[in-house]
DNA sequence: TGTTGTTTTTAAATCCATGTAGTGAACCGG
DNA sequence: CCGGTTCACTACATGGATTTAAAAACAACA
């Protein structure tokens, strides 16, 4: 095992001081052509890499962000596993700190406190909340003195953060009102976590004005909501719709996975797809086009949503930004099979 | 915005020295019961957080474990995109790390270089290679000084390191005996980037010795393999076979994706699964079920390689395993709707 | 009381970089 | 040739912990 070379075996083999090193590799430009090759030549001989945790504790900054992700059950898998909403947006982020010389470290979260002592002990540069969390945690996040990006955000703190979204509403509208204009009059609606601050929420927003645009009742019987597992969720309330008869000719489901949950129910039934019942999901994730039928949804540029957080909270650290800001990127209709 | 607290802070809060504060964070027993009460006390009362950048430029371990994922088009997007595989993995490594207070770092991988000094700037404690890489990374890599966990890994560097696998040939059996039980005997395989190391490889002979052993010949001309996209592999290959016409019956496919691609395109063409075609899928992820029609598949507990391989790597690093070993674990025939 | 041995505690060096403050030399005009 | 300025570079303190080696405190015993 040979021993690690350290900025000071630079400085020794080029016959200068660990600073001029350091000015060299900073890019301080007040050095001597000459002097500055010297230190290029030492550091490309010795293979030099400088040390990413010194350099955090002297400048106090990691280059590492977190990212915050809901988790239950103490773990993070059941929302890897089902969920690739998350591991969508992760590879958006990724892209974009892969670029910066920034490393993205991922954890689940329990308690805000948690990570207030995350953000401590690990330096951390910025955080990315993904994701719903209580409330209460956005009240208390203020106070950790660190760049802090939100997603998806709709509760009464929006105002303190830079938060990314879609048209949420626009996107309930847009599915809604297509499928309104392939005839369908008693339209259902799948949410998953309906609270009142939720992605969800607008989303029914824009389903209720599609309807109402076009003189079509909102009927409460419905209207769905659940907890748990996405497609769990999608499966059971498939089934429930069924008991609904013809009340039900279309459905439009707040997320592509509980619009395949709601797809295998119908199926499983002999019920058909778009003959019998239409469906739109949401989000567009890439197991929609995969799905038999193909699944009509309101696209999010997901990927798109990752690296324009990443690039936000960059901007953050840079003070290229500053005053908190929504950003709400638009959201588009993807016409398949499935209506 | 309020000054760290640190250890000197505490010490001096506490009457002592730092040493002796360290000295009774790292639980090393020779201090006297009363000063360790005065430090713990001091601590609770001042909320001191120990930094780890801190400690790691001190300790030479930064309790970060870095995972290491092949990226193409120089980001992992695609890949989170598509194989859930990876994702769910990540799952059960996050599960375990959480729990010993690891961090885990994820990047996608160029060169072997970029491992190199990934692990030196980073001081990363360990490195984990989740997926196939070029052959010549495994020779590189056994330089690196640093705890090494492989994945997969069929390679001829494969006595060097630990590697956790699944036992990729009897699930090829085990779903190629599936198929001949169900009175197939034309069936055709489907792999990707069947190079001579690659699961699929192991998973192909799997699938001839349940030929040979049911006496059927191995027609080479019903072995397929593609590069890219998985889903656009499956969808290719999926519209090939139909070209066979009724020389093909069943179809193992060596991963969901894939046979998700294969059966949305005999869809396409009106033919129905399992009528028409029985498939076999390999991985078992969550999507599998979701399937319409639900895909029988060899199921590998995906979580638990992610738990094993953390686990492993923590060991490692403990000194409580050193000599590489191979971890084969069982995998498991799942019958659902497309056979 | 002095000697020896053990247990606690501490001062100071170390890890590897950054960055402030300061040094000496070259250069300038007068 | 002198005072002032600029330039190129360096010594040293700094960040927050660990850890070695040495000092201090205490105990036991003659």
């Amino acid at each position: 095992m040979k021993k690690k070379v350290t900025i000071r075996d630079v400085a020794d083999y080029a016959g200068v001081s660990r600073s001029t090193v350091s000015y060299v590799l900073n890019g301080v430009n007040k050095m001597s052509n000459n002097t500055k090759e010297k230190v290029m030549k030492a550091i490309k001989e010795l293979d030099y890499q400088p040390d990413f945790t010194a350099i955090s504790l002297s400048k106090k900054k990691s280059n590492i962000i977190g990212v915050i992700i809901p988790s239950f059950d103490d773990s993070l898998a059941p929302i890897f596993k089902e969920n690739h909403y998350y591991t969508e947006i992760l590879g958006g982020m990724e892209y974009v700190f892969r670029k910066h010389n920034y490393d993205l470290l991922i954890s689940g979260m329990r308690e805000p406190e948690d990570c207030k002592s995350w953000i401590q002990r690990r330096n951390l540069d910025g955080l990315i909340f993904l994701g719903l969390f209580p409330e209460r945690l956005y009240a208390e996040i203020r106070l950790l003195d660190c760049p802090i990006v939100l997603m998806d955000y709709y509760g009464k703190h929006g105002d303190l953060y830079h938060n990314i979204r879609v048209d949420d509403e626009q996107g309930g509208y847009l599915a809604t009102k297509h499928l309104i204009d392939r005839g369908h009059t008693r339209i259902s609606f799948v949410g998953h976590d309906l609270t009142n601050i939720s992605v969800d929420v607008n989303r029914l927003n824009g389903f209720k004005k599609a309807l109402q645009e076009a003189n079509l009742p909102v009927d409460e019987d419905l209207l769905f909501d659940g907890r748990g597992s996405f497609y769990e969720v999608g499966h059971q309330m498939g089934t429930k719709l069924l008991e609904l008869g013809d009340k039900v000719t279309a459905i439009f489901a707040s997320s592509d996975i509980l619009a395949i949950g709601i797809n295998k129910a119908l199926q499983e039934h002999k019920k058909e797809v778009p003959k019998d019942y239409a469906i739109v999901g949401f989000d567009d994730l890439a197991i929609s086009s995969y799905s038999v039928p193909s699944l009509t949804t309101i696209k999010q540029n997901v990927f798109n949503k990752g690296v324009i957080s990443a690039q936000t909270i960059l901007d953050i650290i840079n003070q290229e930004s500053s005053t908190p800001a929504n950003i709400t990127l638009p959201v588009e209709l993807v016409v398949r099979e499935s209506t």
